[in-house]
DNA sequence: CGTCCACAGGAACGCTGGGACG
DNA sequence: CGTCCCAGCGTTCCTGTGGACG
């Protein structure tokens, strides 16, 4: 017998469950490539390239049809002489202006040593950067920006397609593809935006879950070795992915979440219950980046609604918030906010996930105001807050409060 | 049926801090 | 240095709004 031996894996190819892992096939978008093909063939034609506009909810498929498509572009052009591609990917994600895309792109182009610094150049010099930049590629340079509702002005979606036309490029032409998570972005463009970038646009609706199932199927045939997962496994993931969102991206982090408890605990199968501990795992991590990444005001409104919570009193109404909020705000010796912000904080928190509102309406007695409350355990929401943030003083009192009442409770 | 409550949330602006550049 | 740029976080001021009241 071998002194060692590789541990059992249930994993053949993990990686198949990443995120940047490229299937042959995709599932259940043909109705959509089809489409986006039609757009992108002018590009083997030699001809000036569609702007194209794909939108859809996150983990519907826009980015890795997208990246399905280019590569096999970017293939198909190298078979043609005549015509030179270069397609250059930029995630938006973080870019909040079109300066900030604007300089990123510059960067994407220039080599490592090269680049410039996102602040501080005045907006035309940074533009005049990035036609020198794509000038000097020549032919057709497509340019993906991904995310793109991120970008809250849209100057940029305006210079990029009109450079050529505007004198600013003689050898290269552009074509834009932009990708975005957020159907109003459509809308909020300025008419000339649209109307050039929204030439072709394409939709990709949620997955359903039977879309979700064949998709995990495809991607677990190569992740895992057979007969590991137990039948309800992949119906309970795709039916989680297709009740929050049909996001499969969601679906497939939480298979292999599932596959990575099973495989600590060494157990030979992927069980449902993996499949549930996982998405708390998940769920738990999703909280904690939310909140790490909350200024220290969200922290202390924060803490403020947990205590209300731990004394019964919500749901309750961001006036009766403050008065806790201002005491935790002097305790770690920081000015309280005004009310118009502590809400913006509020609002935050909400879109995390973290609170849950109800609006209410008392009419001329009342008026409209939001109740707040959480939407998640105390415990979990203090332990996440506890590796997350040092204010000092606040959170020792939240969590001894929160022992003696849990105490009294029970 | 118009009024009006009390807050929602948009808009404008100020301040701080970081970088480029002459 | 001072002068441009930018972003992020904050304040101030304001208009919008759904439904109970008179």
């Amino acid at each position: 017998m071998a002194l060692f031996e590789r541990d059992y894996d249930i994993y053949r190819e993990r990686d198949a469950l990443r995120e940047d892992y490229q299937p042959d096939e995709l599932v259940g978008r043909d109705e959509e490539l089809r489409t986006y093909k039609a757009a992108l063939q002018p590009v083997i034609n030699g001809e000036q390239p569609n702007n194209v506009f794909l939108y859809g909810k996150t983990g519907v498929g826009k980015t890795a049809a997208t990246r399905y498509l280019l590569g096999h572009l970017r293939e198909d052009a190298a078979k043609y002489d005549d015509i030179s591609l270069s397609i250059q990917f930029l995630n938006c994600d973080g870019l909040t202006s079109s300066y900030q895309v604007a300089t990123h792109l510059v960067n994407e182009f220039r080599s490592e040593h090269d680049q410039i610094s996102t602040t501080g150049y005045p907006l035309a010099t940074v533009y005049d950067m990035l036609w020198e930049e794509l000038d000097d590629y020549g032919g057709t340079v497509l340019i993906v920006l991904d995310e793109i509702d991120n970008i809250e002005d849209d100057s940029i979606l305006y210079q990029l397609p009109r450079a050529r036309a505007n004198g600013k490029l003689d050898d290269t032409q552009v074509g834009i593809i932009g990708i975005s998570n957020d159907f109003s972005f459509r809308d909020d463009l300025s008419p000339k935006v649209k109307s050039s970038l929204c030439e072709n646009e394409i939709h990709f609706p949620a997955y359903d879950a039977e879309d979700l199932k064949a998709i995990l199927r495809q991607r677990a045939d190569v992740a895992f070795y057979e007969d590991v997962l137990e039948p309800g496994v992949i119906p309970l993931c795709a039916a989680y992915g297709a009740k929050d969102a049909g996001d499969a991206r969601q679906s497939i982090d939480l298979l292999m979440k599932a596959g990575d408890i099973a495989r600590d605990a060494e157990s030979e199968t992927i069980t449902e219950d993996h499949v549930e501990e996982g998405r708390t795992a998940l769920e738990r991590g999703r909280i904690e980046e939310g909140i790490r990444g909350l200024t220290e005001h969200g922290h202390l409104v924060l803490y403020s609604l947990v205590t209300n919570e731990i004394e019964g009193e919500t749901p309750i109404r961001s006036r009766d918030i403050r008065p806790r909020y201002t005491r935790f705000a002097r305790l770690a010796e920081r000015d309280p906010l005004v009310p118009r912000r502590m809400r913006d904080h509020l609002s935050e928190l909400t879109m995390l996930g973290i609170v849950s509102v109800t609006e209410r309406n008392e009419g001329r007695r009342g008026g409209t105001y939001r109740e707040y409350e959480l939407d998640l355990p105390v415990e979990q929401v203090l332990s996440a807050l506890s590796e997350t943030v040092q204010l000092v003083g606040v959170h020792e009192s939240v969590v001894d409060m929160a022992d003696v009442d849990l105490a009294a409770s029970s």
